[in-house]
DNA sequence: ATGTAC
């Protein structure tokens, strides 16, 4: 990014003077002058349309992580009041609806695992978890049983025998996101999803065994059941076909709704409608429809962990620590100037970090903060950071979602082959089990930016404070 | 992200 471009506020925090004449809302880049200067001119474009969308609220913001995306930039965040002509967009949320992270804690450390037993793992996980393009699980269900789980999310996958009662109280809205509309969905998009739900996907999507490999926060650290050596799964992915094809198709009625009701968009693929109208319902309802797919689907797969897990460890138990989104627009409480305001927030690749004390939070971490899950490339490693207090005002309770990709898919390609990531991270005592070659030259650690350093920003820039860093042992990749 | 390519 050309930094001559921004303005810096701290070290952490920088925006764009406004020109003259201009009229949009204020912006601002949470991240480090190295993230900055790595991020794409794209980045500084997008969040500035972004900025001039009707009844923007606070300012139009990018986690340290962001990176060019479809229309508004992944790693971004808007918040939206409805009363004020707020719009919803479905380019905000992004086409992979409620994409996100379960992460799960197991009783086993890693003394626990020999060599023989990691690749015995990794051989009956790739087994037991469809991962790919277009990959069918399991489940065939039926178009009344997909609208069940459209309604019920994680929820009715624990009703179908597919997980534990404990594990909802560790998912974002106890897994059941109200106000689903199947309805509002066409039948080709179910139709797509009928064999899909619990299959893991393909791109950036992963299923990890991963190792708790430094412990930042030990009292947060205990509160989340985590210690040092402890062995850990995290679950990424989304809303698979369904989620997709919705995106699809609610862009042409987002745009035009738009042109019906004169909203000038600076960029088509910024699509939106004012959350009071009847096309921005719709949407809304169908979202939260997708939100549940994406909570039964990683439900389902934690389900297909534990069964992998008990053929090799008898007796092992495995819990849900969290489950987030990183890809939604909820209504939401924030308080603006000290004014209690109902707010539509759009995280595109961001993820919600609500601060200590919220009701929200389980019970059992609400004095130390929402975990934030943050998701390496292949085999460098995750985080776990928590919400705080000064994120509420920072970022609407916002921050990062990932490494973020340092280059396209293409430009991968020319640089690595699939095989020899996989021997390289293999020297590194990391299995790759993947149904794609192709795709996991894409997915090269170095295709990503570095997730040290946007972990380390997140701390800095006070979205959230870095918990426990997790290095992977085992990655299944789509 | 995606029956990766209307």
């Amino acid at each position: 990014m050309n930094m001559n471009l921004l303005e810096r506020i701290d070290d952490y925090t920088w925006t764009i003077p406004l020109k003259v004449g201009e009229k949009r809302s204020g912006i601002r880049l949470y991240g480090s002058e190295p993230l900055l200067k790595s991020m794409d001119d794209k980045v500084l474009e997008q969040i500035t349309n972004v900025a001039t969308l009707p009844g923007l609220v606070g300012e139009a913001m990018t986690m340290p992580d962001a990176h060019w995306g479809y229309g508004f930039p992944i790693g971004g965040v808007a918040a939206f009041d409805a009363e004020e002509g707020g719009i919803i967009s479905a380019g905000g949320v992004g086409f992979d609806i409620s994409c996100g992270i379960r992460c799960l804690r197991t009783n086993l450390m890693r003394e626990d695992l020999t060599s023989t037993d990691l690749t015995k793992l990794a051989d009956e996980l790739s087994r037991a978890i469809p991962a790919g393009v277009g990959r069918e699980g399991k489940l065939r269900l039926t178009l009344d049983e997909l609208d069940d789980v459209l309604r019920g999310g994680a929820q009715w996958a624990i009703h179908h025998g597919y997980g534990l009662g404990e594990d909802l109280s560790f998912v974002e809205e106890m897994g059941k996101m109200q106000g689903a509309r199947p309805e509002n969905i066409s039948r080709l998009a179910k139709e797509r999803q009928l064999g899909e739900v619990g299959t893991l996907g393909s791109g950036n999507h992963y299923l990890e065994v991963q190792e708790v490999a430094k412990i930042y926060d030990e009292k947060a650290a205990e509160a989340f059941g985590i210690k040092k050596g402890q062995i850990v799964v995290s679950i990424h992915c989304g809303s698979r076909a369904l989620g997709h094809q919705i995106g699809t198709e609610y862009l042409v009625s987002l745009a035009k709704a738009a042109t019906r009701l004169g909203i000038s968009l600076p960029d088509r693929e910024l699509a939106c409608a004012p959350i009071h109208s009847p096309e921005g319902q719709e949407y809304i309802g169908a979202m939260n429809a997708a939100i549940n797919c994406a909570m039964a689907n990683r439900q389902v797969l934690t389900h297909m962990t534990r069964n992998a897990f008990e053929c090799l460890f008898k007796g092992v138990k495995i819990e849900t620590l969290y489950d987030v989104s990183h890809n939604t627009c909820k209504e939401e409480t924030h308080l603006v100037n000290g004014v209690e305001r109902n707010l539509w927030v759009h995280r595109k690749g961001a993820t919600r970090a609500f601060g200590p004390g919220h009701p929200d939070i389980p019970v059992r971490y609400r004095s130390v903060g929402q975990p934030v899950i943050i998701g390496g490339s292949m085999g460098t490693g995750s985080y776990i950071l928590a919400g705080t207090k000064e994120g509420e005002e920072r970022a609407f309770s916002s921050a990062s979602h990932g490494a973020g990709r340092a280059m396209s898919r293409h430009q991968a390609l020319k640089l690595w082959k699939g095989k020899q990531v996989i021997q390289e991270l293999a020297q590194k005592g990391i299995l790759i089990r993947s149904a794609s070659m192709r795709g996991v030259a894409e997915e090269a650690p170095d295709a990503y930016k570095d997730v040290d350093l946007v972990a380390q920003a997140t701390e800095k820039a006070g979205l959230a404070r870095r918990v426990a860093f997790l290095r992977p042992k085992v990655c299944i990749k789509g």
